[in-house]
DNA sequence: GCGACAATGGACCCGCAAGTACATTCGGGA
DNA sequence: TCCCGAATGTACTTGCGGGTCCATTGTCGC
């Protein structure tokens, strides 16, 4: 019911449509557009997103989201000492800063995100894992003493995860990555802040 | 060329517009509902905005910032003690918490000032607006030896500005305010590090 | 009160983009 | 090789929403 070929349009219709919306925004991407820059017609498109618009956004959602993870889970996986913590925040920022305003994080939450409780849900969910992620990193340095008893990790991962997505957010609404780098420097100082280790 | 009650109408239709903006996102927000929520039919809406939908969107994102400053300003022009950034911190989270998704910033940051140059020039000085508000906060403190000299006030505000966002664009994503408030606190808690006389 | 111009109502036009129908080609398994 | 369903192309329908027109009513200065 779906063959190599096949699976292989679909993959490029969703790659299509994601860089259509990176492009020019959710609201102004349209369906020919999307087949015509996929290489395919609107009818493949029907065939394999039956339910239209909707569907494929879906598709998008996840496959943005798969991204933000597969990219940074090397990283994230790491975070078990300062300098990989260093090495995180440049990838990070340099990412973002080359990305500029084409970034599918930004562009799953802010405008993906935003239309279908199913998307939110994607979303939820990312950033939960991405959280879970870097709690996991700040556990361990605690348990290592390079991170204060008096760091809560859940609170600190989620005021981190919130840090990236505003300074991100205001990346794409300035151009300018200052306040993402600002605010993750800030942070890494606050989480090193007690302990004599950090740089 | 606008007697008092054209006046009086024209903000009705920004105020429906904005309204109707945030209930269903700015690309599902049409004219028709605009001017029907506004009490008014689309004529009235092309009278007062001939270039249309455009120049509605970039009246509407001036009507937001605004609200965004004179809802803060009270608190933001006098963060000279603790007492009062901890009064700040508090207004913002209830505020945000209260209106959950019907967030005139997010929404201006995150649906219309994408839209154009122009609409990007709003939320850009808006931001700055608010930064710097941020900032001589954060150098009134320091100069009295609340913050340590260590902390740069630039960076600073500009992380903070970015925590606050990206709270209020995850709290849009999903409901929760949790991020908001875990990243304002960690930052307020970094400000007052090197300071005994915080908490 | 009256004249000019602002304010309003409602019918209308038009293009675009989502979605449909159907005919054709392809591809792989028995 | 032949056949069935998957893959694809093309032409079509349709509704919706931005934008226009014009006729009517209201407002304000003199």
């Amino acid at each position: 019911m779906l063959t190599k070929k096949g699976a292989a349009t679909r993959q490029r219709i969703i790659d299509a449509a994601a860089d259509e919306i990176r492009d020019r925004g959710v609201g102004a991407a349209t369906l020919d557009d999307i087949g015509r820059r996929s290489g395919t017609g609107k009818s493949q498109l029907f065939h394999y997103f039956p339910e239209g618009k909707e569907q494929l956004l879906m598709a998008v959602a996840e496959w943005e989201a798969g991204q933000v993870i597969e990219d940074q889970q090397p990283y994230l996986g790491q975070l078990t000492s300062w300098d990989a913590w260093r090495q995180w925040r440049d990838v990070v920022v340099e990412r973002y800063r080359r990305q500029g305003v084409h970034c599918p994080l930004g562009v799953l939450i802010t405008e993906i995100g935003r239309h279908t409780p199913a998307a939110q849900a994607v979303t939820r969910q990312l950033l939960e894992q991405w959280q879970r992620q870097v709690q996991t990193g700040i556990e361990h340095m605690r348990e290592n003493g390079f991170i204060s008893r008096d760091v809560d990790p859940v609170r600190a991962s989620a005021a981190l995860i919130a840090a990236i997505q505003g300074g991100v957010t205001i990346l794409m609404s300035t151009g300018s990555a200052d306040h993402l780098e600002a605010a993750l420097d800030l942070y890494l100082e606050y989480l090193g802040a007690a302990a004599p280790s950090y740089s």
